[in-house]
DNA sequence: TTGAAAGCGCTAACAT
DNA sequence: ATGTTAGCGCTTTCAA
């Protein structure tokens, strides 16, 4: 032992980063027991001078902890999994920024996970949230997934982000998606559009919810309904709405339930030479940067992205220091951007 | 605080009932030992039956196997980390994709970190990747960082995209952004265009390459250069494009150097009024989604986006196989997209 | 305040 | 082919 730690300060002395040092290689350099350097990095009560000691050590050997080790004795992950449906979608790249910043400071780290849509992806990425042990997730989920998930099938809370399931089975944070959908189809009526399609993604319960106040909306009016349904991508909403376009009576406004729909509603109409809002007027859901600067702008509802992220993370850690709460539901309401691409209708 | 987050912990396996299984569970399940349960869920060798009957007992615990217990003992960690200097540019959620996909295909995971073009956040990103004891980085460098990088002081292989540092350092996955910024000058001087201004990012070596390629191809036809250098974002690009629009010799044509840069270009012609090729013509790089929208489109240099995560993550592999090999550098070749924002100069 | 020692859950030598 | 056992690097009792 005492030869050992001879032995051990010479060689170190010599090295000046010397990679992979483990805890009781600060602690040999330092002279203390290994529980002092733990005590000393973390926040245990250890007298300043060991302290100094130590951590001059540390540094001296480049000492990082291993995270593995610490969190298999300790118990605890600090960590939270983030799932998004797609990280190609500004929406959740917005929501996964909010959720990390607050994560950061409550402690936490995250793991985005990016679930593409695709429903394997989505079990495989719960199973190794399980395996991380992490103390949350933050889910918005795929498809129906919403609908069917059971959270007694995993050892960590979840919020659910966008797409909420039935309520009491977890927490959420959504928009208010019916009344969203209302104030768009509400908007364009009031600028003279009268025969309003709607294309809404057919994989969350977001836009069966966008949908239903879409349709409730119209029927209040006595206004026809024409909803379609798509894979919430870009490609599939060009050719929806290329076919669309190319029916005798197609609509003279369209509203896009999230922004990728919206994106592929904006080519089908450029490459059909149709124009906003002469020839059909347009709005959809998310500001994302772009839409502001396509023809005169395009019409959206904004949501909250930022304070989503936030109240997500907040919702995941009041979840954690009282598990027995009832299972909570924020619902936030959007804000209705009027561009150009719904200017009073011409005749 | 402190005591409430162990407190936390504590609650929350009795709470979420299912205290997590661990593998002697299985074994006494099973009534065989754990290193058989190790075998069977592994790939070690074990006999038919008690590989089934090891399974069996598995799911019906519904075991986990704990990540850190695995990583800790196995000393490998089966995980990449990947920093990203801003995960809201379209092309780092591109290249985040093809990464993942790749590594998934390689059985590792990927740790997707946002450095925010934040030099302090990178550095602690480097940390924390230091600390999960991953196999290697893939790395787009903030700032000088690209320059400065020490790879001695990590203990992993760092394979730097978009953004290189000085050759031989770390292995690298580029575009040739001397050549592709030339292509877009001289695409604009056969335009018509003779006043071009560029704007481009200051923090990272692809802005300074970028630069240097637009300065290269104006002097060879002795045409005058006006670069500006900004922040990366879109508020820095509106203001500065703004600020010169409103200068009375201002250029008749302005390249981007990223997508955010366009981004911000577009809406300060927009918000001066002022005609996207008539008065000023656009160019870029990135073929971001929204770039065929704006007007009649804006030229672009297109990256292979996808190529460059499958090649960083190739490139890592190879180098985890044969750490020794020398350092490589791969230079991509983007693609000239021709729009209607660079139009034929009217005179 | 400090140190010694017992594991956290798992894999991999080494036995059988 | 299967079981026994020794740790991986760390935190956290328990003593002193």
């Amino acid at each position: 032992m005492e030869a050992d730690k001879r032995g051990v300060q010479r060689d170190l002395s010599k090295e000046w980063g010397l990679m992979g040092a483990k805890i009781k290689d600060v602690a040999a350099l330092a002279r203390v027991s290994i529980a002092t350097v733990s005590r000393a990095l973390g926040n245990g009560p250890v007298s300043a001078d060991l302290k100094e000691r130590v951590e001059q050590a540390a540094a001296q050997l480049g000492y990082r902890p291993n995270l593995s080790a610490r969190r298999l004795r300790s118990q605890q992950s600090r960590t939270v999994g983030l799932l998004v449906s797609d990280i190609r979608n500004p929406f959740f790249t917005a929501v996964s920024r909010s959720v990390e910043d607050a994560a950061y400071r409550a402690g936490m780290r995250v793991i985005l996970c990016n679930v593409d849509e695709d429903v394997k992806k989505e079990a495989m990425y719960l199973r190794l949230m399980q395996e991380e042990r992490v103390c949350g997730v933050i889910f918005s989920p795929t498809g129906d997934t919403a609908s069917h998930f059971r959270p007694d099938r995993f050892e960590f809370p979840v919020v659910m982000i966008d797409r909420a399931g039935p309520p009491g089975v977890t927490d959420a944070v959504v928009l208010d998606n019916m009344l969203a959908a209302q104030q768009l189809v509400t908007h364009l009526i009031e600028r003279g559009y009268r025969r309003i399609g709607g294309l809404f993604g057919n994989s969350s319960t977001t836009g069966a919810e966008r949908a239903a106040g879409y349709e409730a909306a119209l029927m209040a009016q006595g206004l026809p309904v024409a909803a379609r349904f798509v894979s919430p991508n870009v490609d599939a909403a060009v050719s929806a709405v290329k076919a669309w376009l190319a029916e005798p009576d197609h609509p003279d406004a369209l509203i896009a339930s999230n922004g990728l729909l919206l994106q592929g509603a904006v080519r089908a109409l450029m490459e059909a030479g149709m124009s906003i809002p002469g020839d059909v007027a347009l709005a959809g859901f998310d500001n994302d940067a772009w839409t502001g600067l396509v023809g005169q702008g395009l019409t959206v509802i904004e949501q909250p992205v930022y304070d989503i992220g936030t109240l997500a993370m907040e919702m995941l850690l009041s979840r954690l220091e009282n598990p027995s709460l009832a299972k909570r539901k924020m619902v936030l309401n959007g804000v209705l951007l009027t561009r150009g691409s719904t200017a009073t209708k011409q005749v």
